[in-house]
DNA sequence: CTAAACCCTCGAGTATACTCTAGGGCAAGC
DNA sequence: GCTTGCCCTAGAGTATACTCGAGGGTTTAG
């Protein structure tokens, strides 16, 4: 049994358009074709699809998704350096995930003031201290 | 005291060219001129610049951010639009952060099964598995 | 057999966010 | 006063990732 695209659009979020260009981006060269030349995806193909997602999901590029697939479709002999590009990987969005945290904490910060009882009048005296900024003798 | 915007690029990681691309699309619309027209940032400038650089780095489009920032500049009366527009970014980022968290548990659980000892052995099996759905009588 | 609903490719178009070049003005030191 | 370094704008170019339209085959239900 296999999928059209359309039910693989489905099964993954991902439009027929998506597909189709990750395709032609040299994801998914494991997909076969039918008789009519129609893309004819397999349970295994979902799951390498998915792997993709991953990857996708945790902000990788096309090329980086491109050069992973490569390997896995080189078969086991890849190992190793599918294991360095994923820790690789792993390193970046685990930076990325501490940037986030870092900044949300900050916008956190923000929502406390906003949601104070005194908000307008904390918020005040910022714009006053902003304004004295605004009349100090400009530089040059 | 002023910086120049060579200044800013170095204090906030910002290339000039960002920080003009920002003032032109509506992000640093605080930011004063001195008489032969250059950019004068004061201390207040610089955090509104900080501010504007968690949200880029919670994925927030510069279109939104620009609505914030009209916001603050519109003063005290918007306060409770700001608490909007940052409580429904805050939950566009908490479902991020999952959905980061999530694909990077399955990397790591792709990483475990690249570190294994027999590695090879288990991904062998995976292979074989795939090529039996290939082999498979094609739909249609 | 034909209409509706799929599928295909190719190439153009869109969205987002920069990044750079060209041409020209301003400021400070020699 | 001239060179060096910094600043400006406007507009073109780049990178990334889709998204869509045109033109044309395929499949299935009636």
């Amino acid at each position: 049994m296999t999928y059209s695209i359309k039910e693989v659009a489905q099964k993954t979020g991902l439009s027929i358009y998506t597909l189709r260009f990750y395709d032609q981006q040299g994801l998914l060269p494991f997909v076969q074709r039918n008789a009519a030349g129609y893309r004819a995806f397999t349970e295994g193909d979902l799951r390498l699809i998915h792997t993709i997602c991953c990857l996708k999901n945790t902000g990788m590029k096309i090329t980086d998704i491109r050069q992973y697939i490569d390997y896995v479709m080189a078969g086991t002999a890849t190992i190793e350096q599918r294991r360095e590009l994923l820790t690789a990987h792993r390193r970046k969005v685990v930076a990325k995930q501490h940037q986030i945290e870092v900044s949300l904490q900050e916008i956190d910060y923000k929502l406390a003031t906003y949601s104070a009882p005194d908000a307008v009048a904390q918020i005040s005296r910022k714009i006053e201290a902003a304004l004295e900024d605004h009349q100090l003798p400009v530089k040059r």
